[in-house]
RNA sequence: GACCCCAUCGUCUAGCCUGGCCCAGGACGUAUCCCUUUCACGGAUAAAACGCGGGUUCGAAUCCCGCUGGGGUCACCA
């Protein structure tokens, strides 16, 4: 395939979501594997919903999870401005070329009037739609109602197509996904294309901008089907058409469409707020990493079509083709999410780890110095599934610990035997250096007491030292305490009981 | 309501195009066991799915039709 040029066009009126990221990504992923260029732009056209800060959240979003476009607002390119805002020129000049050759119209109906055209049809089982009498308007009517103070919108005169082809009737295009679709082009209406000359709509700007940015596939969510032969039309009575392949003759998308499954909720409707975290930037805060959610979304509707699961973004590219999509939707199933963040995790150097949590550490851990730091992040790194968990696991590295006495008795022993198993793994501690490691710890325990004190000895130990019921195992602990600090606090422990 | 899309374990999926190798494979999660002072890691085992009904065929998860179910869209939002 020569060079593709895909995009994703979210709007910015919030930040950015793992729907638009998912949508991204594919695009991305497609672009990669074919050598192809990544397009991003802004469909800000709707003043009054978008914002520069979603914007600035939209960039930093796709930056973090290192979907970088190769043309855009931010790296500019050759089929700029990137933002539709800074486009009305461009849709100015297409919207009069639709008025003059009367496949444009103005309406004056009022939102009112739509509205109960609207209702009555579905009340009587009719498609809705608003085929508008006002496309019969003269010149002179027209300006004179526009004088005269008249709301008004520009509509699409659907009465103007004309399929040549022998699927007369419908409206067809080709889906890389789900093969060919089809509408019933009398079912639609008039549907609106712009406000006014230099503020176009949604349906009528993406037809420009993909035809103006030389796009060459449309990947996007199938939400935006039945949006689809609306576009169409737009683009055939722009002329903006390929020569059928097949040769029937009908008129042909000017670019091949793929329309990915949605990502679902639990309750397997499309992906919202009230399902909890959408915006890629709750998952970040949350401690998921980059990569993981990267090579998570990958697998929603994709997959290899081998058993890999773990695959870096080298090896995304690489096996990505849209023919293994799947058609349905795919439930955003944060579970796995958690699974695939560890494994991430794991992957990560020591060093690596900490810098990436260090946000989520104590605040205390500033008063220790590296070396203490990363030896706490080694321990709890194999264990965590999020990196925002580390802050409430690691407390007792950076104070004292505080805990109920209930918690040193392993099993049904009595006091006498809990303080006097403190009492002995003092003893062992105080023929120790004070800076040994884990394994001369470990030694020393498992030299002098055999395999049945274990338990009776060890767990009142990791209590006194972590306040814990779980913890990683009391030699670690003991070795980044160190020998004094623990001591100290089996001393704590002892006068609890 | 109209139109459109979809349908394999609870979830993500392989297999479907090019019917037999599938009494359906992998992963997450769950359960049990091993390792083990606890937690986690690691290892092992188990339960768990082709929505239903017709048809085509020697043979269907795979092809066709219908039904049912789920979802999406119907803005002077994108």
């Amino acid at each position: 395939m020569s060079a593709p040029r895909v995009r994703i066009a979210p709007s910015p009126t919030g930040n950015l979501h793992v729907g638009t990221a998912r949508a991204a990504l594919f695009n991305y992923l497609f672009a990669k594997h074919y050598n192809g260029t990544f397009i991003l732009r802004i469909e800000d056209t709707d003043v009054r919903r978008s914002d520069k800060k979603y914007e600035q959240n939209i960039f930093k979003g796709l930056r973090w999870l290192g979907i970088d476009p190769d043309e855009g607002p931010e790296q500019g390119g050759p089929y700029g401005p990137y933002r539709q805002s800074e486009r009305a020129a461009t849709y100015g000049k297409y919207i009069r070329q639709l008025l003059e050759a009367g496949k444009a119209f103005y309406c004056f109906h009022t939102k009112e009037e739509l509205e109960s055209e609207k209702k009555e049809q579905m009340q009587n089982k009719l498609p809705a739609r608003h085929v508008c009498e006002h496309k019969a308007f003269s010149r002179e009517e027209i300006e004179q109602k526009k004088v005269s103070g008249r709301e008004s919108i520009i509509r699409f005169d659907v009465s103007t197509y004309q399929d040549p082809g022998p699927h007369n009737p419908q409206i067809t295009f080709q889906d890389i996904i789900r093969d060919q679709v089809h509408f019933f082009t009398r079912l639609l209406g008039d549907f609106s294309i712009a406000k006014s000359l230099d503020v176009p709509l949604y349906n009528f700007a993406v037809v420009i901008d993909d035809y103006e940015m030389k796009i060459t596939h449309v990947i996007r969510g199938e939400d935006h089907i039945p949006n689809t032969p609306k576009q169409l039309l737009i683009a055939w009575a722009l002329g903006w058409t390929q020569k059928s392949t097949d040769g029937v003759g009908d008129l042909q998308a000017p670019w091949t469409y793929a329309h990915l499954p949605l990502i679902l909720g639990p309750d397997r409707s499309k992906l919202s707020k009230r399902h909890g975290a959408t915006s890629v930037d709750e998952y970040r805060s949350q401690g998921y990493l980059p990569e993981a959610l990267f090579n998570f979304m990958a697998l929603l509707g994709w997959s290899p079509g081998d058993d890999r699961e773990i695959l870096p973004k080298k090896d995304l590219i690489e096996a990505f083709s849209l023919m293994h999509m799947q058609h349905s939707g795919a439930i955003f199933d944060t579970t796995k999410l958690d699974w695939m963040n560890s494994e991430y995790i794991k992957k990560l150097t020591t060093k690596q780890f900490f810098n990436d949590s260090g946000g989520f550490f104590p605040p205390e851990h500033t008063d220790y110095d590296e070396r203490y730091n990363l030896s706490v992040s080694a321990v709890e790194q194999p264990r965590l599934k999020k990196l925002s968990d580390i802050g409430e696991r690691t407390g007792y590295f950076y104070r004292q610990p505080e805990y109920e006495r209930e918690l040193l008795r392993w099993k049904n022993t009595s006091d006498a035997e809990i303080l006097n198993s403190l009492r002995r793994s003092e003893d062992i501690l105080a023929k120790l250096d004070s800076s040994s490691s884990k394994e001369a710890i470990e030694k020393a325990f498992l030299d002098e007491i055999g395999e049945r004190d274990k338990g009776p000895l060890l767990w009142p130990l990791r209590v006194a030292l972590s306040g814990k019921k779980a913890s990683p195992g009391p030699f670690e602990i003991m070795a980044i305490l160190g020998i004094d600090e623990s001591r100290n606090r089996i001393n704590a422990a002892q006068k609890l009981i």
